[in-house]
This record gives C-alpha cells, structure tokens and sequence, in this order.
DNA sequence: ATGCCTCAGCTCCTGAGA
C-alpha cells in the first residue's frame, strides 16, 4: 500500500502534473492514497472527473484562493471528516477518511507568517487542537497516517541553512514542541525513521533560484502509528516533480507500506 | 532587497505563501 502527499499550490494549475505523476507512479506499485493540499477551488471547481477516470475515489474540501483539501483514493474513503473535529475554523485545512483500516488525515497546517503574527498565534491554537483531536482518535483501534504540508522543521537536519533561519517561521521551538507532541500520541515520522541522517528537502522558495541551489526545508511530512513500524517498507520525496515545468513549490512525498491493497 | 517567484482575483496591483 502507498500513501502519498503533496502541496499543489492551486490544483488548478497544476492538475496535468497530478495526473502524469500518478500514472508514472503506476508503472511500479500504485498510489493507493494521495492527500492535496493548496488546492485553492471551491468544490463546485473540483476536477473530479478527472481522478474518476483514473479509477479513484474522491473527497474534497476547498475554498476560494486559499487553502483547500483532498483526498484521491483506489480504495472506499469511509467517514469523512472535514477539518479538526471539534475546531470551529473558515479556513479549509484538513480532510480525513478511514482507507482500507487506516485513519488517513490530509492536512495544510498554517503558515505561521512570523512568530510575532496573529497567524503565529493561529497556528498555535490549531495544532493544540489538532494534536488533541489526533489523541482522541488515537484511542481508538485504527492506525493514523496524518499527512501533509506541517510547515514545520523537525530539527536543523530538515532546514538548508540552520544558523541563518534559526528561529524564524516553521524553525520556531514553540512549532518544534509541538511536533513532539504529534509524535508522542505515537506516531513516527516515515521519512526519517528511514532515513535517519539524509538532509533532503520538500519545498523550495520560488525565489533566489532556491531550487537550483537547493535551499530548501523539510516541512511535508508522513507520521504514521508506531503500530504500523515494521511495515514500513520505503519512504521517498520525489524531488523530480520539482523540476517540471511551472512546478509546485512542493515536492510529493510518498511511503510504501507491507499491507494488502 | 522578505522589491527576488507564483498564484488568485472585485485582475494591470495586492496579499499571501514559506
């Protein structure tokens, strides 16, 4: 089984590139699950037939201009939850669904714009409440793969340039602490419990040639239940996808799982 | 140059992203 994320930065524009993605994925194993973020459409704008035709499935929550969730499916998407269940939020961030036994959360975690912000001080409120909402689901008998854009570095080893960014915005202790706090529910994070000391990076400025001179951070991320550990087979940011025409800012991170489907 | 690039929209500038 294959799960997969990725920030599209407008579904919109880059719809073509979701597509292909997918059907090269296909040449090997497929992706069974892929979580969007960014969409920025309003659900009436959603390109559903497009992944109908694929053979997925489809649950969606978009807004106009920003934010905007979904979730593309090969398999049933089974109670679906939009946002953080017990959040009152206008912005649309999260979308869930339970796949073949695994409660998959596609989420697009604030920015945070600067610590001193209000937005800073959203995002800190959303992730007390996600990270009380995850708990609360974690209870419960189904695994969690919570994916997404967490605009957050784990540590240094996620951030190009450590010394220069210390500090600032999705390298804040207070955004770190409460990373923690998603992993001590129990969850893992996918990409490191593999690759423990590979400095690779999901997002690249447009700006200053970011990308050519690979100034980049590690912010999209896959946490999986440690019940789902020993599955894990591979975990990979597929950088590729950065290097295509009018590309996202983001690259898509997928994680192999040993499960049928 | 966080004036750098890209996208959406009450679109020819502005706000936001990260």
């Amino acid at each position: 089984m294959k799960l997969a994320t990725w920030n599209v930065n407008s579904l919109n524009v880059r719809l073509p590139h979701v597509l292909e993605w997918l059907q090269a994925q296909a040449a090997g194993d497929e992706i069974d699950v892929l979580v969007l973020q960014e969409t920025k459409l309003t659900d009436d704008k959603f390109p559903a037939q497009a992944f109908l035709d694929l053979g997925y499935e489809i649950a969606f929550f978009g807004q106009k201009t920003y934010n905007g969730v979904a979730i593309i499916s090969k398999h049933p998407l089974l109670d679906v939850h939009k946002n953080i269940v017990g959040f009152e939020d206008d912005m649309a961030r999260v979308i869930s669904a339970s796949v073949l036994g695994i409660r998959v959360i596609g989420a697009y975690f604030p920015n945070g714009q600067s610590p001193e912000s209000d937005k800073f001080a959203y995002k800190m409120r959303w992730l007390e409440a996600l990270t009380h909402w995850v708990r609360a689901l974690s209870a419960q008998s189904e695994p969690i793969a919570l994916m997404g854009d967490f605009n957050i570095t784990w540590d240094d080893l996620d951030v190009w340039d450590p010394v220069e960014l210390a500090g600032s915005i999705h390298c804040t202790d207070e955004e770190r602490a409460h990373f923690k706090n998603l992993l001590d529910i129990g969850l893992f994070d996918a990409f490191r419990q593999l690759h423990p000391t590979e400095k690779k990076f999901s997002w690249w400025d447009y700006r200053e040639a970011a990308f050519r001179r690979n100034k980049g951070l590690r912010i999209d991320h896959i946490l999986l239940s440690t019940a789902l550990k020993d599955q894990v087979q591979a975990c990979e940011i597929d950088k590729d996808a950065r290097k295509k025409e009018r590309p996202s800012d983001h690259a898509p991170v997928w994680v192999q799982l040993d499960i049928n489907g």
